[in-house]
This record gives C-alpha cells, sequence and structure tokens, in this order.
RNA sequence: GCCCGGAUGGUGGAAUCGGUAGACACGCAGGACUUAAAAUCCUGUGACCAUUGCGGUCGUGUGGGUUCAAGUCCCACUCCGGGUACCA
C-alpha cells in the first residue's frame, strides 16, 4: 500500500465539503481566535505558486489554534473590483461581472484543491450588491461625519450643525482645510464679506439658503465633495491616489500622469494623521511596515514663521529648523504660490511669467528628473520678523505647492538645497554657526553652534528651537507647528467597474442615499468608456437619476470595499446591518492578519482610517483593525533561456555561448528538467523553433541560463500549484511551501527540493505498515520512542508559537527518521505524530487518523502537550573546551552539580592533554550547557 | 541622500537566552538491489593539511573591539534587497 495521496486527497476534499468540516459558529463558550488572508484580486491568470505561500502558513496557523481548543474564524473572499476586469470589458464589450464570475469560479478550484480550512459559507466579494451595500452605507456614515479636535474624534454632522445653530461656529474646532474660507468665498455661493476668515456666527448661519449651509458644511465632511489638484492619468482616464503612483508613472500600465484640478470626492485621512501614528506603537506589526507608514504619513515637527512682505502680502513659511532663522538670506515660493502674482515686479514680470508657466507644462516626473537648480526673482521682498531686514523673495520649482505653505525661507548655510540655490544664483550665505566651514557645504548637524544669531547665539538646534519660538509667539510672528505629509485621499474614480456612490444631486447638492435604498446598484451601460464629452462611463446609462434628478457618476476606488472586508466575514448574509454588534463583539480584532508587504501605504493605511472613523462613530469597540499581521516574502519565478545564434535557427548549449554572438530568449520552465532542455518538447512548443538545431554540451545536452524574476506569463516562469499538486498532492506543496525558508522572506521558486518533503510524508506514511498493510502495534512505547513524541510535540508548539513555520516541517522529518530507524509502529507513539502533522498535510493526516479506527475528525483533536518527565535524559553530554575550542565530550548526570562537573572533568584523562602541563587559571562550568577551561 | 532589513557549505536554509556552527533537505560522490534503467535503501559530503589510525589548522561579507566563550553584543566599512525623496 503506497501513500496513494490522489485518492486520498479527492476522498477528503470530497468529505470536507458534504460535511462542512469548516463552518463556525459563534459560540460564547469557547475563546475566538482571528486568522484572516489579505483576500485576492481574481485576476484572469488564475493562482501561481507564490500566491498559496501566505495562505498556507495562515492555514496551517489557524488548524493549530483550533486544536487548541479556540473557535477560529478563518475567511476567504474576493476583492473583486478592479481594472483588468474593465479593461477586458472595454476590449470585449463582456460585462465585468462575467469575466469576474469565471475568474472566481477558477481561483476557487484551484484553493479547494489545496486543502484549506476556509468557511465558505462566509465569502465575501466586494463587487456583489449585497456587500457593496454595506460599503456605499460606510460611505454615507463618513459623508455624514466630521472631525473634532476638541475629542480627537470623528462625531455625526447633526452634532455639529446642533452647534452652529446654537453658538454659530463658536466653540467649534474642526479639522478643515488650511484656510478653507479663502476658497469657499472665491467658490461658494456665500452671504460672507471679504473680511470672513471661517468665524460665524448662529444668526449668519440661520440666514443661510439651504445650498449656502450644504456649501459650508462640506468644508467640514470627513468625506467630502472639492475641487483638488489631483492625479490625473490620460491613458487610464482617471485620477489615481498617491499611492497608486510609482515613480511619477501610474502603477499599473506605467502611464505618464499629471496635476489637474478636478471636483472630486475626498476622504479626510489627513485628520487621523497623529493617531495613525501613535497607535502603529499599540500593534504588533513588522517593523518596516510601521516604517513605512510612518514615513509616508511623514510627521516633522517645526515651525510657521511669517514674513511681511510688501503690498500687505504676509508669506507664511513652515520650517523644522526656526533656529536657523538669523541664516535666512532670502524666501522660495512655489511657482503656484498665491502671493507671486502680487509680489512680483514690473521688471521680473517676463521672466516670472515664463517660469511659472514652464513648471506647469512639466510633469511631476519630469519636475523629479531634472536634477538642474532652476528659480526666478520676483523682484519683490520681504521683512525678517527678527532682525527687519529685506530679504528677496525668489520663486523655484524644488518647493512644492502641495507641502507645508508652499514656501520655505532659504537658509544656506543649514540647508544643503538652499545652499545649492544659493550657489547657483549667487545669493548671499551666511555664516550662522560658530564653528563651520561652508566653502564646499552647508551644515546640517544639529548638534552644531550658532553664532551671527543675537539671543540665540551658542546655542545648538535643541535649546535655539525653543527659544526661538517663544520670541516669535511674543511678536505675533509665528509658532511651533507639526505637519504631516499625508494629504487627504482622492476617492472618485472615472471608471465603471466599482461601487457607485450612494448619491444624487438636487439642484446641485449632493444628497445622500438612505440605507434603506441601497445598494444603489451598478446600471448597465453600452460600453465601458467615458462618453465623448469625457463623463465618466456610468453618465452612458440612461435612467442615471433618482425622481429626475442625476446620479453622481464616478464610482469608488479599489480600496473602498478592502476597507472594511474583515468586518463583513464575522456576518456576510445580515442584511439589515454591516455586521451585528453581538458578531463584532465577539470575533473582535483580526488576531493574524497574513499578506504581502505591498499594501503598507494603501490598504493597510486605509482600513486603519476606516477602522478608527467606525470606532469613533461607536460601531465596533476596537481601534485598530489587525493587531498581528505577518507579511509574507514574494515568491519569484527561475526563468530558463536558450541561446540562439544570431541570424539562425541554431540554439547553442549555455557553456558555449560566447562562441557566438548570440540572442538570450526565453524557455518554458515546463521543458527544462535541471537547467536541461528537453529540445523535443522545446521544438514542438512554438511553431518558430520546429526546425531549430542545437549545439549541445560535452555530454550532448542543452543546457540553460536561468535567472531569478518575477512571476510572469510573459517570462515563460510561472509555476501553478495545480501541476504541483497533481504530481505530488497538496499535502506535499503545503509543506514543500514551508519548507522553503522562513514565510518572509523572499526567495525563488525551485522545485529541486519538493522531492525530499515528499518522500517525507511517503516515509511518514510508512510508519504506520507492516508488509505493505496498514498495522499498529498497542505495546506500550519505551523511553527512547516516548522521548522523540515529546521531544517533537515541545519543539512544533514552540516553533508555531513563534511563526516559525519552516522549522517545524524538519521537526516532523528528524521524528520520522528516528521512528524509522526505531522501527517503531506503536499507536501510542504515532497518534499524537498524526495529530502534530495534521496542520501540515490534512489530507494524509485525516486519512492516517481514520484507519487507526476514530470516526471523528483529526482536526478537532486537542493538540498533544510535551511531558517533561518523557523529556528528561538522564545524562548530559557535555561539550569539554579549553580556551573556547571544544576539545572533547564528557557524558555526566544531568543533574551534578558545578563543582562535580568540574572536578570530573579534571579527572578525566584527556584533560591532562589539552592542558600541556600548564595548570588552568578559570574553569567556567554551565550547567548543562558548557565546561570551559581557562589557560 | 535618508530610513528599514539582510549577508552562514555547491544550493535552500537551521542554530529561539552569548555556550558543540552547518540541523533538516536538495545536489553531488561511492555502494547495494537490477540484464539495464527508474524507484528504493546504505555510506560519505564546510575548506585545507594529514590519512594506517589518532588527528590538526582555518571557517558565518570585511576590519577592529567586548567576553572564559561571538553567526549572535558594540564600533567602522563593503555589498545586496526593500521603502522613500527637491518634504523645507
Amino acid at each position: 500500500m503506497e501513500y496513494d495521496f490522489r485518492n486520498i486527497e479527492a476522498y477528503w476534499r470530497k468529505k470536507w465539503a458534504q460535511d462542512e468540516s469548516y463552518k463556525v459558529t459563534e459560540d460564547p463558550n469557547k475563546k475566538k481566535f482571528y486568522v484572516l488572508d489579505m483576500f485576492p484580486y481574481p485576476s484572469g491568470a488564475g493562482l501561481h505558486v507564490g500566491h498559496p505561500l501566505g495562505y498556507i502558513a495562515s492555514d496551517i496557523y489557524a488548524r493549530y489554534m483550533r486544536h487548541k481548543g479556540y473557535n477560529v474564524l478563518h475567511p476567504m473572499g474576493y476583492d473583486s473590483f478592479g481594472l483588468p476586469a474593465e479593461q477586458y470589458a472595454i476590449l470585449t464589450g463582456q460585462h465585468p461581472a462575467k469575466t469576474t464570475e469565471q475568474n472566481i469560479a477558477r481561483y476557487r478550484e484551484q484553493l479547494d484543491k489545496i486543502g484549506f480550512s476556509y468557511d465558505w459559507s462566509r465569502e465575501v466579494r466586494t463587487s456583489s450588491p449585497e456587500y457593496y451595500k454595506w460599503t456605499q452605507w460606510i460611505f454615507g456614515l463618513l459623508f455624514n461625519a466630521w472631525y473634532d479636535l476638541e475629542t480627537n474624534k470623528t462625531r455625526p454632522i447633526s452634532e455639529l450643525i446642533a452647534k452652529f445653530e446654537e453658538n454659530g461656529s463658536y466653540g467649534v474646532n474642526a479639522h478643515m482645510d488650511e484656510d478653507w474660507w479663502k476658497t469657499y468665498l472665491l467658490e461658494a455661493d456665500h452671504i460672507f464679506s471679504a473680511h470672513f476668515e471661517g468665524e460665524f456666527t448662529d444668526t449668519d448661519w440661520k440666514s443661510m439658503s439651504e445650498a449656502q449651509k450644504e456649501a459650508l458644511l462640506m468644508n467640514y465632511r470627513v468625506s467630502y465633495l472639492a475641487d483638488s489638484l489631483v492625479n490625473w492619468c490620460t491613458a487610464l482616464g482617471t485620477v489615481l491616489a498617491n499611492d497608486e503612483i510609482k515613480d511619477g508613472v501610474s502603477e499599473r500600465g506605467g502611464h505618464a500622469v499629471e496635476q489637474k484640478k478636478m471636483r472630486q470626492w475626498s476622504m479626510r485621512i489627513s485628520a487621523y494623521s497623529e493617531r495613525l501614528i501613535s497607535d502603529l506603537d499599540t500593534i504588533d506589526w513588522p517593523d518596516n511596515i510601521k516604517e513605512i507608514q510612518r514615513n509616508w504619513i511623514g510627521k516633522s515637527s517645526g515651525a510657521r514663521v511669517r514674513f511681511q512682505a510688501e503690498k500687505e502680502v504676509t508669506i507664511e513659511v513652515f520650517t523644522t529648523r526656526p533656529d536657523t532663522l538669523y541664516g535666512v538670506s532670502f524666501l522660495t515660493l512655489a511657482p503656484e504660490h498665491e502671493s507671486v502674482e502680487v509680489l512680483t515686479t514690473e521688471e521680473q514680470r517676463d521672466a516670472v511669467s515664463e517660469y511659472v508657466a514652464n513648471s506647469k507644462l512639466k510633469t511631476e516626473r519630469e519636475r523629479m528628473a531634472e536634477k538642474k537648480i532652476s528659480g526666478v526673482f520676483t523682484g519683490g521682498y520681504a521683512q525678517h520678523p527678527l532682525t527687519g531686514d529685506q530679504v528677496p523673495v525668489w520663486i523655484g520649482d524644488y518647493v512644492l505647492a502641495g507641502y507645508g505653505t508652499g514656501a520655505v525661507m532659504a537658509v544656506p548655510a543649514g540647508d544643503q538645497r538652499d545652499y545649492d540655490f544659493a550657489k547657483h544664483f549667487n545669493l548671499e550665505i551666511k555664516n550662522i554657526f560658530a564653528e563651520s566651514d561652508l566653502s564646499e557645504k552647508a551644515e546640517t548637524s544639529k548638534d552644531a553652534l550658532l553664532a551671527n544669531s543675537d539671543f540665540l547665539n551658542g546655542m545648538n538646534y535643541y535649546a535655539a528651537f525653543d527659544a526661538v519660538c517663544e520670541r516669535l509667539m511674543e511678536i505675533g510672528a509665528g509658532e511651533k507647528r507639526v505637519n504631516y505629509r499625508l494629504r487627504d485621499a482622492v476617492f472618485s474614480r472615472q471608471r465603471y467597474w466599482g461601487e457607485p456612490f450612494p448619491i444624487y444631486y438636487e439642484n446641485g447638492i449632493p444628497r445622500l442615499i438612505e440605507t434603506e435604498e441601497l445598494p444603489t446598484q451598478l446600471p448597465d451601460v453600452d460600453a465601458y468608456l467615458p462618453t465623448e464629452s469625457g463623463e465618466p462611463p456610468l453618465a452612458r446609462a440612461t435612467n442615471w437619476e433618482r425622481n429626475g434628478m442625476p446620479m453622481e457618476c464616478n464610482t469608488m476606488p479599489g480600496w473602498a470595499g478592502s476597507s472594511w472586508y474583515f468586518l463583513r466575514y464575522m456576518d456576510p448574509n445580515n442584511h439589515s446591518v454591516f455586521a451585528s454588534e453581538e458578531r463584532i463583539k465577539y470575533w473582535g480584532q483580526v488576531d493574524l492578519y497574513m499578506g504581502g508587504a505591498e499594501h503598507a501605504t494603501g490598504h493597510l493605511l486605509y482600513s486603519r482610517f476606516w477602522t478608527k472613523v467606525l470606532f469613533d462613530l461607536g460601531y465596533i469597540p476596537f481601534n485598530e483593525p489587525f493587531k498581528k499581521m505577518i507579511n509574507q516574502g514574494m515568491i519569484l519565478g527561475r526563468s530558463s533561456f536558450v541561446y540562439r545564434i544570431k541570424d539562425s535557427n541554431t540554439f547553442i548549449s549555455f557553456e558555449r555561448r560566447k562562441e557566438f554572438e548570440t540572442q538570450r530568449l526565453y524557455a518554458d520552465i515546463s521543458l527544462v528538467d535541471n537547467d536541461k532542455l528537453n529540445i523535443e518538447g522545446f521544438k514542438s512548443w512554438l511553431p518558430e523553433y520546429a526546425n531549430a538545431e542545437f549545439m549541445l554540451n560535452e555530454n550532448s545536452e542543452y543546457t540553460c541560463g536561468w535567472e531569478v524574476e518575477k512571476m510572469s506569463k510573459s517570462k515563460y516562469n510561472v509555476q501553478t500549484p495545480d501541476e504541483l499538486i497533481e504530481k505530488f498532492g497538496a499535502d506535499t506543496l503545503r509543506c514543500y511551501e514551508m519548507f522553503l525558508g522562513p514565510v518572509e522572506q523572499s526567495k525563488p521558486w525551485d522545485t529541486k527540493g519538493i522531492s525530499g518533503v515528499h518522500n517525507f510524508l511517503r516515509r511518514f506514511h510508512r510508519l504506520f505498515l507492516e508488509n505493505e498493510t496498514f498495522s499498529v502495534s498497542s505495546e506500550e512505547a519505551t523511553a527512547a520512542e516516548m522521548r522523540v513524541v515529546h521531544k517533537t510535540i515541545k519543539k512544533i508548539t514552540e516553533d508555531l508559537e513563534r511563526f516559525s513555520w519552516n522549522t517545524v516541517v524538519s521537526a516532523c522529518m528528524i521524528a520520522t527518521n528516528e521512528l524509522t530507524d526505531l522501527k517503531c509502529n506503536k499507536r501510542q507513539v504515532l497518534e499524537p505524530l498524526v495529530v502534530l502533522l495534521s496542520p501540515y498535510a490534512p489530507h494524509l493526516a485525516e486519512e492516517l487518523w481514520k484507519n487507526l479506527g476514530h470516526s471523528t475528525s483529526v482536526m478537532n483533536e486537542s493538540w498533544p502537550i510535551a511531558e517533561n518527565k518523557y523529556l528528561e535524559e538522564e545524562n548530559f553530554e557535555y561539550a569539554i573546551s579549553f580556551n573556547g575550542k571544544t576539545r572533547f565530550f564528557l557524558s555526566l548526570p544531568a543533574g551534578m552539580s558545578a563543582a562535580d562537573v568540574e572536578a570530573e572533568v579534571m579527572a578525566h584523562d584527556s584533560t591532562a592533554k589539552y592542558l600541556e602541563g600548564k595548570s588552568p587559571k578559570k574553569i567556567i562550568v554551565v550547567p548543562k550547557r558548557i565546561v570551559n577551561v581557562v589557560m
């Protein structure tokens, strides 16, 4: 009876599905544990071996926790809105829902083969109306909310309106855009005079029209509509969030992105900056992810300083080095800065206009690529708040309009960019440091002592910072200020395949569709493209209106549905709420979240944001979604290459490729075994190779070259799990993916070792056989056998507790090898081992468990406990070292005292030899560890 | 540039608290079985020296340090991977 994995796995796959073995129900008598995988986007390509790496690890952990008696929630679903299905729809006219459906079916088929313990009755799909109904509902929640800086909480907009009714804006401390009233005065229909600075009375409020009130409230809402500078991607026909852009081009497709002002929905995530940073300390995430988030949010502490310029213009700058204020020799404004126009003198007008026009033309990417220093003098001056000196005002595109105030105070002595700018335009470089040489570069150390700085002389950064801020406060010219890089997130996409907004427009006023009327379903359209007039695809739909009023035509971005899906798994079929209070309370935070690190600034930040909103508004009792997270590394492909001699159809083996001028071409990895090419297979692979000739190596083989790259169809290096499961079985695949190394690590896929792992499962299976039939003995196990069992229990338990999945496989192999040597087939020994192995090889474990005579599933067995009485060894093998070098071994009773050990060692024959006649200076004895004789 | 990781045999990796470096597996070599091959099993396998046996020296990217003892801690550097950037 060989290890017939095909039949075993097929049998148990069916049985588990029939019995709904993995269905979990809320059970208040059991402790819960929530293990979650980042749900996949169901792409047309299906799964390759890299995808299940994290799924397998989390599945093993989920099964382990189940053995430990926890009620484990381990669900799976699909992030099924997205661009590829839409682009396919544009090309073929096929509805994205249909493509998505097909892809999901394929994913499911692949996932089922691997033996995951998912409770599929809880599956969610972000593109199903039943699901996005609640995504729309959450959008409504954010629309009907504002951020109160007083309590540092999201609060319902109705509370804000009540405050306005009572006392106007007085006493309201809301998170809003800086200088929001300036835009408001320019763009909204309002009742205020030009002197309005954001403050209004209850009388003002009450005198406003409905439309005026709404326009004002829009500045407070957490989800708001505003003209904002967005990243517009013409090729994709949509806006992109900052995290969807890499190196100035779109992450998907690598298309050019430009800045454009558009009326868009945005999310006030910037209000949560501080909490998003400080709450990182409360969660157990990999340090690098926390670090990426910290950098992305970009907190910097500094000061705002105001410079009084000509023509009643005040220029406010943000600086992290207010201590260097006396070193200011000019100011630089971003080309888009609002004061550029006013400050520019007649003489400089042409130069400035040209510069501003030029920088507008450049894309973000071009600006970044251009390392050249550029700028132009406005002709205007501003007064230094402390010295009263007139400093020239320049513009330069190294200053970004979107960060800080869009203006900087230039201190060439203390900042390298200012230094370079000053050198380039021959501007003054004031040395404000006591001992710094500024002939080559700026002094950026915070420890440098200040000079030529009036009352700051002799201080370093730390002392001067407070001193100068205090002075600025006194004279009203500035104050301490914390600045964040994080911008509000644009929430509109000009796409079809996304959640429609539950919004319609009544005389231009956005109105929210009530919960009872949700979901707002995606309408059918005749094509998945923008309209001729450039409106989003939804504008093509007939009847895309509500009682004659137009509906919002944008859809939500990909991250909307994924920002809360972990909550829906708790209660996926609830029609009246997104998840019941009871269930949310029971399941709580995700205890273990497994997924890729590439979502660090997108999904992982947005779900934290929405979680905080739901927490503030009292819908969930926790303010962080994922208590612990582990990032699995990427599995890379190992591409194979053949070398074609130039202008011929002759291929030369890797070793000899230098003999000719060759062209390197991909060969499908299925045609290559151990870097040797299957020549016949290669010829029939592609028509162009049918008549290929080969120049072989000295062993008459064709050797391929190789390189480690990302897995991709175009590189012919994709390994699907299906082939491996067919060849070796799911249990082998599971064990092998874990055996490859630490999950966090990225590594190239290599099937070389898989036979070793498969072999191990066969050897394990063989332990239960005698003369080819299943047979276990009921004899009492020996001490040696029991030691193997309990040593293994201890090792595996400890390894799983520290998430060291790979070493568990080794431990199982060692146990199998040892028991094979001991020729042990005793039930007492084998039963606990089946339980230990079951998280890794669930099919085989179930089969063996059944054969052992059990009628219940092994997955519900309790986890074995390592008992010390079996682990205690009588003797300990001491390594005896002399000056740190191990020389011989000595087996001594484990309980022997240090003094006795020392005596034994000194009395030993070999000791005299290694002492070489010297007398030991010192003898270190660490009981049950080591002896070191120092000479 | 800045921030965060990492570097261990031919290969993937192990070494959890500073205590026998190289577990486990692959690969390779030799052997058994076989007409042969595959499969399976056994033995060996860090490098160098010695080899009849005993053994010896070196060895965890490089250089230094702390310690009875360093892959592990400290300092400096090199290379590789990831993140991020005219962020004031």
